[in-house]
DNA sequence: GCTTGACCCTGACGCTGCGTCAACCCTCCA
DNA sequence: TGGAGGGTTGACGCAGCGTCAGGGTCAAGC
């Protein structure tokens, strides 16, 4: 007779384990010896040896008991089902292998590559680092709820970067940012060169662009990172539009 | 500001979630309104979208916060281990599924093709099934502990199916765990048999087989199976073999 | 003003397969 | 006889939430 350590060791197993198969009632109890250790024989040897081996296929314990004693094509059936799952997991853990390889680069978290590269291209006409960060936090918001529009959105976004008056509007915008004043001067020549955009933008697209946007949480955003963005967005709207952020008009233009 | 409910819609997924990151600190407790409901800005779900694209990259929530304020280098070196648990845990996976694939049939259940056909074998030289479920129990014992040992015992095996007598000795065997009889006529034929059959191994083999086998633990399995096999055990030590599983002599033949 | 349904809150257990104490008992060997 | 190295039960811990239970709140319709 085997004490449980004997046993135990024999089938590979720590004698843990088999105290849980017995918990859970998949091995059961020996008898006692008179001090109260479990007493084991080789047939319980050969159930643990058999419940390793299904174990160690990745069957859940769960299941093992009814295996155990299945006829050949109830365990068949068991078997494709337990493949499945494992194929199914499997899968789920090579898409997770291929997003992990994606998120190489640090700005790459949660964003398509062509966001990744209009953000590094804001960066080289010298928007302040600051500045980028808010903006890569909007396009996550964007991409979290619209990733298919991504790619409708972006090469307006990039074409935006050849307009000399564009570029001027992010440059002036990161000095602002940059800076402590609470009532910069500049703020009606940047709400002029937005209202301006916006203008083309409208123009461009008919007036018709991508209805369900996250626009109040992307102002919100901006206000969160700056709360001197309410004045920006107080003078947006006196020149008739809802946000900078929206293509939409609040009155019509005069004339 | 935004509910609970609407942060975990936007981000896609339960408010339990978002409860859950509270509590490990992951994402930050926000104001509450007077109503004591949790009220958040656009930065959580900023936040919470990153951790999201961390989480279903497969890294453990525990470590995603301090992935979240890394630098460039520590993360790439955060997501290189990761990618290599990932891969890890695949291949854990890709063994279950092989190691399941093999569990087609019930015989093979932890062993060996060569000792399934074995088995099959004995069935076809009109074996009982009883006896053959026996022996299976007997292999998974030996082949647990020595695997490697297995193709090195199986040709003999497979030899003596050829032998008339050892077809012989299984086929009144099998009668015999069949019958209800206490005390069979046949047991002398049988003990006969069986020593025979153990010279002619110890003389093939050179007596030095196979140390440190389970022997006593396969002999306690015969007498679990089939207690009645005491008796046999008895003759075949009277004819000075120490146990029909194990070429050894207790004492020297006669002569 | 009252009900109804859809939210929100905290607190707690459940799941998987054991690892790892804690606190105590039993056996064997020097 | 004492200590090492077994054994016993009972309990918490792990990851990442799901899922009650037992409340309070909000907006809307009657």
């Amino acid at each position: 007779m085997l004490t449980i350590g004997q046993l135990a060791a024999y089938a590979g197993v720590t004698v843990r384990a088999v105290r849980h198969y017995h918990q859970i009632g998949l091995l059961p109890e020996p008898e006692r010896d008179a001090s109260g250790y479990r007493r084991y024989g080789a047939k319980a040897v050969v159930s643990l040896i058999k419940i390793r081996t299904l174990a160690n296929a990745g069957v859940p314990l769960s299941q093992i008991g009814q295996m155990l004693d299945a006829d050949a094509s109830t365990f068949a059936e068991a078997v494709q089902r337990i493949d499945g799952d494992l194929r199914d997991e499997i899968e789920r853990l090579e898409i997770s292998r291929k997003q992990i390889a994606q998120l190489a680069a640090g700005d790459s978290l949660a964003l398509q590559p062509e966001v990744v590269s209009y953000l590094d291209r804001l960066r080289e006409i010298g928007v302040s680092e600051r500045l980028v960060e808010g903006e890569r936090d909007g396009w996550i918001l964007v991409s979290a709820r619209w990733p298919d529009q991504i790619c409708e959105i972006m090469p307006a976004k990039f074409a935006q970067l050849d307009d000399p008056e564009f570029v001027r509007l992010y440059r002036v915008l990161s000095e602002m940012s940059e800076s402590d004043a609470d009532d910069d001067p500049r703020l009606d020549e940047v709400a002029d060169l937005m209202a301006a955009g916006l203008a083309e933008h409208a123009y461009a697209s008919g007036e018709v662009a991508h209805d369900g946007l996250p626009f109040d949480l992307l102002d919100a955003l901006a206000l969160e990172y700056d709360p001197r963005a309410q004045r920006l967005l107080d003078r947006i709207r006196e020149r008739g539009w809802a946000s900078w952020t929206r293509a939409e008009r609040l009155t019509e233009p005069p004339g």
